[in-house]
DNA sequence: AAGCGTATAGTCCATCTGGACTAATCGAGG
DNA sequence: CCTCGATTAGTCCAGATGGACTATACGCTT
């Protein structure tokens, strides 16, 4: 394997190996289905970034050509799958960024994905995150308390403060999700999706054979 | 002046810029400047990424050379001083992404330094930030129903249902920013610092004369 | 007094990213 | 029936980023 493929996915690689994870797919109906989905409030999709995702992908062995065909004169359409290496980084990154409280952009994502683990995988990583959140949390009370009395002047620490007001609430939000999940009032696992898209999917599939 | 250089400014860029309005530095005094005060918590800073931001902004002519000192046989240090252009750049990048509520990096960025804008000027922005943060929460909310509606599985809606969460918090904060700066329980406009940082600068600029 | 870690002040380069561009096809309106 | 705009599927490249590397000096220990 290449050294420690995980840790230098990028969000968008990460995107696209998930979604692999729900059928073989060609660079532009990912741009399509994530489009479709508004995962473009998590990355932004752009031609170059995606195409060069994918080429470094295949490059770390996570996924791999299966085939080119073409639509009348059009563009040829390279068609993609996942290795095993991929379908692994996938869970490997989601939990490598679960718990971690520096880093938004990245935790929004791996939340997104989070439903690729178990559930008792995700329900742990998400206990460690809470844990982290508390002492961030304080941290950051700590900090607006200790600036206050040496006399930095408030209209610097208006970012500060809200960070504290949005950790507050994210712990809140966080622990309903946990109990959600721990209780099994919320479905998880890696089920199948059963939306649209999926139909959508399912028909491609049937018009290739 | 350079096709709307504040559009390509990069984070790190705004806050070099801030960072000069201070006075007159070199790049390693800056990176110096912004751990001390915790300001990667916004942004990463790395060395490459800091000189090259820095020469990006003397070509934009936002900022210049002063001059060229050297202690002992150390490398050279290379003292930076704000244009008149870059002096507005900061306040005009600010005012654009004070009301975006895409782009959340940016954002704690702009409102790291709100408080280069003046009173009545901040307040109008953010008051259209509530506006669209508003939207944004109606926007999430209506998603979420149409979306369990159609029978989407709830485990890949948990991101959007945090979304919705914070965006809520992140609402009251800011009605109560509001009223504070409105009222004028916040002090606010371009003062001095007065804290330990500029009690630091103001000892070094003393040490060189 | 030698050695080791850390602070100072950068340079260099391999990747990574974003935006402009190409080029063909399809559907709808005039 | 012709042309205009949208969709499909990608290439290309300038510029941005991050991390490794260089080189000196200073302080502290052993």
């Amino acid at each position: 394997m290449v050294k420690d493929a995980v840790a230098r996915l990028t969000p968008l690689g990460v995107m696209v190996l998930a979604l692999l994870r729900e059928g073989d797919m060609h660079p532009y109906e990912m741009a399509r289905l994530m489009r479709m989905r508004k995962d473009d409030r998590l990355i932004a999709i752009t031609n170059g970034t995606l195409y060069h995702t994918v080429s470094r992908l295949q490059k770390a062995a996570l996924l791999d050509e299966v085939g080119v065909d073409r639509d009348g004169n059009r563009p040829e359409r390279t068609t993609y799958t996942l290795t095993d290496a991929g379908r692994d980084a996938v869970v490997e990154w989601v939990q490598r960024e679960l718990p971690r409280t520096d880093r938004p952009a990245e935790f929004r994502i791996a939340l997104a994905e989070a439903h690729n683990l178990e559930r008792e995988d995700a329900l742990d990583l998400l206990r460690r995150r809470r844990v982290a959140l508390i002492d961030d949390h304080a941290l950051h009370r700590d900090g607006l308390h200790k600036a206050r009395d040496k006399g930095v002047p408030p209209q610097v620490l208006v970012e500060i403060e809200r960070q504290e007001a949005l950790l507050g609430a994210e712990l809140t939000w966080l622990d309903t999700l946990i109990s959600r999940i721990d209780d099994e009032t919320l479905p998880w696992g890696p089920t199948a999706f059963g939306d649209k898209t999926d139909r959508y999917l399912a028909q491609r599939k049937a018009a290739q054979q």
